[in-house]
DNA sequence: AATAAATGAATGAACATTCATTTTTAATTA
DNA sequence: TAATTAAAAATGAATGTTCATTCATTTATT
């Protein structure tokens, strides 16, 4: 292991400590301490990498949000027809949702609570471009619905969210039938 | 002012003291002193009403998602026809949370982060029953699609929640017009 | 040997909760 | 009605704990 990867190793450490404390007990009960203790370090260590909790937990954010937008443009072809990239986008962050529930999970929270300072959350935004794009797109050839992209995004990929709560809580499985049905009212609502 | 009115009054304003600190910074920054002092209350009082904090806030949970599912229902009549029960009860939450910002914006919070405890969290489900046996009733009739309720609920209600936090970070307008459009997406994606 | 990284213990601030008193209210008596 | 007292409600200061952050040393790397 190179040093660059040892170091990398320890801030990555420290960021999957906060994730899990932050998803399993709340921001408002993630002692710096257990966080170190996690990441098997001590609580010092993690001044080196972060300048407090507040970096910390904005760091962890801007970083779950730039592995998920990775994750919704693998092999996104922005020529291929609208509903189709649609299909691909969309599948995109319902897997990536799936195989990384509590990244997912995490994020959720950052939309809706004051955790993260605001600068990040728009910083987090920008990675969607492409979707917006296809939207527009889709509205120029009258295969989607003139609406805003707040109602589009609302109806299509927020749904996700919930979807993906009540399934790592276990009220609900949400397996490649249900995914399949999923995308069905997805596109039914959205589609002209 | 009766003496009771008294006694609720001060419970009430704890729990809007706590409602607002909570979504402005956070149930990890809302000391139970500023929660006394925006509630004109010395903090020694809230446990007079309260047994602790966690208390508090699992009340003011249970308390807010009551007057939510009491205007959910208003002049709802299960006899009507299904689409029409349906957009009933669609347009009363969906004026609820516009017109109850603050409580909307709580709501949310609570589904997704480990604020509340999983109990509380199961009494306030509770309330949502007639709009599962109104979905049930529309399956039957073969007017909604056969589809577990978790996705009726993600694509038509959940929505909504992220409207309104867009909206009241006033990078959408959530008006009447828009709010025609929403359901047009919401009814599109669940009518068969 | 010099530099960088990591540590554990120490610090001081913030916090939830308690408790000894004070204040308010209600009930009783004159 | 006014005075007295018992009970209830409310208080502010105090307590003990938890926590983020710092710093003087130690350990690892070059």
């Amino acid at each position: 292991m190179t040093i660059k990867e040892k170091v990398l190793d320890k801030r990555s450490a420290l960021l999957d400590a906060t994730l899990y404390l932050v998803n399993n007990r709340g921001f408002h009960d993630a002692p710096m301490a257990k966080i170190a203790k996690m990441a098997k370090v001590a609580p010092a260590t993690i001044y080196l990498y972060f300048e407090n909790k507040q970096d910390l937990i904005n760091q962890l954010y801007l970083h779950v949000k730039a592995s998920f937008s990775a994750h919704a443009f693998q092999n996104y072809d922005s020529t291929q027809p609208v509903k189709k990239g649609f299909e691909t986008i969309w599948n995109n962050i319902a897997h990536y949702k799936i195989n990384h529930l509590d990244e997912a999970i995490f994020l959720s929270q950052c939309d809706i609570t004051p955790m993260i300072d605001e600068e990040s959350k728009q910083k987090g935004l920008l990675h969607l471009q492409p979707l917006l794009d296809l939207w527009k797109r889709g509205q120029e050839e009258g295969v989607i619905k003139e609406v805003s992209p707040y109602l589009l995004y609302a109806y299509t990929v927020h749904p996700l969210s919930f979807l993906i709560s009540v399934h790592q809580k276990e009220q609900f499985l949400l397996n490649e039938t249900e995914l399949k049905n999923a995308f069905i009212l997805t596109w039914d609502g959205i589609k002209k």
